[in-house]
DNA sequence: CGGCCGAAGTAGACACCGTCTACAGAAGTT
DNA sequence: AACTTCTGTAGACGGTGTCTACTTCGGCCG
């Protein structure tokens, strides 16, 4: 295996186990046996290799798209919506990586291809299900970027810590019920 | 006026105008004139001082309260869900501050105070409204934090620049308009 | 087969960061 | 008047990303 992909490995494990404090370009190297300049050698810098992680993050939550159940579209999009904030809630440190503009390269063509890809299938499962919204005639790309907000949202919040301190959200899932019912009323 | 009420103004001042990697205690505190040991004297680490930074945020959040429209209590609930918005957008470094949990001590009482406060308000005027969900009996507090982390997750994909590059989403208030529509309709 | 050249890895240096410690002066208290 | 506390300074240490020589190895071409 090339010293690049197990660079991606190693710094993909780091980032699950230690954070995303963690995942420093010379720690990396360090978990990986090679000198600290070695990465230089397969990346630009942090901000590449970085990227490269965060693409594979992208990838694994599409992936999540192929378990969803076979029944109506509208049992399809919950399981989705319920996929998402799991993923956030299982990953947090690459949750927390996919979204930090400072730590990963926004030009990085693989990277936004992999997140286009991600809203994408969001949008196509929104769009099969007819919503109160959708019948009000909004457009329907706009009403799933509003509901895929509103669950990143919901994500962001939980992990950040302010809506666990409040005791009446037992649990994100609570708060993500309330979501799906203003939407799919 | 004191060294430690000046090093915050600094860092505010840098935060909004070079943004939040900027912010470094090395900078603040040349940009104050001081030595780069001094504000170790005022606050135990940068974690602290950017707490009070934050706090500061999170106060200039709230003030915002202040100028509501005294009409009915749909229109002030629709009035802060833009202000909350505009907030972000006008201020992004400030934003991305206030929700950084490792740049910023959790744990310090100023600043869980001036967030929960910032919320608490929040659920009041949703308390005020009624929304098809309260009919239907959920807790109010929860769709108050439903409410507010659709807010939340639309501001922070609009920074983050996943929205804007979607050419369909003109602007994050055409957004803010259908999440508005799902739970006030 | 032999020389060569580029890719890959190493080690060291640099600037910057947060933090710690030793030191100096100023201020106020007993 | 002496002592203690507060505030600021300067230097050091370990850590970080990145740059630059220097080696080393492997494949390719003459």
């Amino acid at each position: 295996m090339g010293t690049r992909q197990r660079l991606i490995d190693t710094a993909s494990e780091l980032l699950a186990e230690e954070g995303v404090d963690a995942v420093t370009l010379r720690g990396i190297a360090k978990a990986a046996g090679v000198s600290h300049g070695a990465p230089l050698r397969h990346f630009s810098g942090r901000a590449e290799l970085l990227s490269a992680v965060a693409t594979r993050g992208y990838a694994a939550l599409l992936a999540r798209r192929e378990t969803l159940p076979e029944t109506s579209p509208r049992e399809r999009l919950t399981a989705a919506c319920h996929s998402y904030l799991d993923f956030a809630l299982t990953n947090p440190a690459m949750f927390e990586l996919m979204f930090r503009r400072d730590l990963v390269d926004a030009d990085d063509p693989a990277l936004s291809a992999a997140a286009s890809a991600v809203f994408d299938t969001f949008a196509v499962l929104v769009a099969a299900v007819p919503t109160p919204l959708a019948r009000s005639g909004a457009d329907l790309r706009l009403v799933a970027a509003s509901l895929w907000a509103a669950l990143h949202g919901l994500a962001q919040l939980w992990l950040w810590g302010g809506l666990a301190g409040a005791s009446f959200a037992p649990s994100p899932e609570a708060a993500l019920a309330v979501t799906l019912d203003a939407y799919l009323a």
